[in-house]
DNA sequence: GTCCTGTTTA
DNA sequence: TAAACTGGAC
């Protein structure tokens, strides 16, 4: 566990006030943020682990408003893991099409068999089963974990790590999710309550303005206690 | 050309 | 650690 001073970040340049990033103020702004702002989507409208499964699968780097209406169709047409799991292949890979990476129907139906053959049919509830999934790696797994089951777990992807190695100042490593550093932080700012919003509002507020090449600071929630954000200003 | 709720393979 | 997988939106 990382000391209160460690998890503080100050701007680079110091010349006016301070940016200074507690986990406190961080997990205030982002839950507050998020119960405001936070886009409707009706996959965080149920907690349903199949129907979670099913939205981490088509979200994958894929924008998400254009999953919104995928994900009612599929679910509808395979309303739980059995159906799933009996589907045609081909038919599926053929449907993912206009969303990309069309992999993730074969994975989508092997990991309803899985889930069928080997977890009596259910989604499983645990990071060694889920990850067990063909198709489901540290991310969905923890996402289908925090979002579906209420486990207290950092939900990482390239945004939301980019966004923290922001406002903490933290070397890019790698991938945000094999960075022990970033995942070690992301896990020790996590709010003992309210992780579902922490996370999916650090989750927004990343998509929305904390991008790669073109971050729009000037709009995001976070420009002031953040230290990137600071030196750009 | 950049971005998007990444995972898998080599 | 890097590259492949995929395509629509802006």
């Amino acid at each position: 566990m990382m000391s209160p001073t460690q998890l503080t970040a100050k701007r680079k340049h110091s010349h006016s006030s301070s940016a200074v990033a507690t986990p406190e103020v961080l997990q205030q702004i982002v839950v507050s943020w998020f119960l405001s702002n936070s886009r409707s989507f009706p996959w965080r409208d149920t907690q349903n682990p199949f129907h979670v499964f099913v939205a981490e699968m088509l979200l994958r780097q894929t924008q998400a408003e254009r999953v919104i209406g995928p994900y009612q169709e599929l679910i509808n047409k395979y309303p739980d893991e059995n159906t799933l799991a009996s589907a045609d292949v081909e038919a599926l890979r053929a449907w993912f099409r206009p969303l990309g990476l069309s992999k993730r129907a074969d994975n989508l139906v092997q990991a309803a068999e899985t889930i069928v053959k080997d977890f009596q049919g259910i989604v499983p509830n645990n990071l060694n089963a889920l990850l067990s999934l063909p198709g489901v790696g540290i991310y969905s797994a923890s996402a289908i974990l925090c979002l579906s089951f209420g486990g207290r777990v950092p939900m990482i992807d390239e945004s939301s790590g980019r966004l923290l190695r922001r406002v903490f100042v933290l070397p890019s490593r790698g991938p945000a999710y094999s960075d022990k550093k970033l995942l070690q932080l992301a896990s020790d700012i996590l709010p003992e309550k309210s992780s579902r919003e922490f996370n999916l509002g650090l989750l927004d507020i990343a998509a929305k303005f904390c991008h790669s090449r073109m971050p729009d600071c000037r709009s995001c929630p976070l420009v002031s206690m953040c230290a990137f954000g600071a030196s750009r200003a």
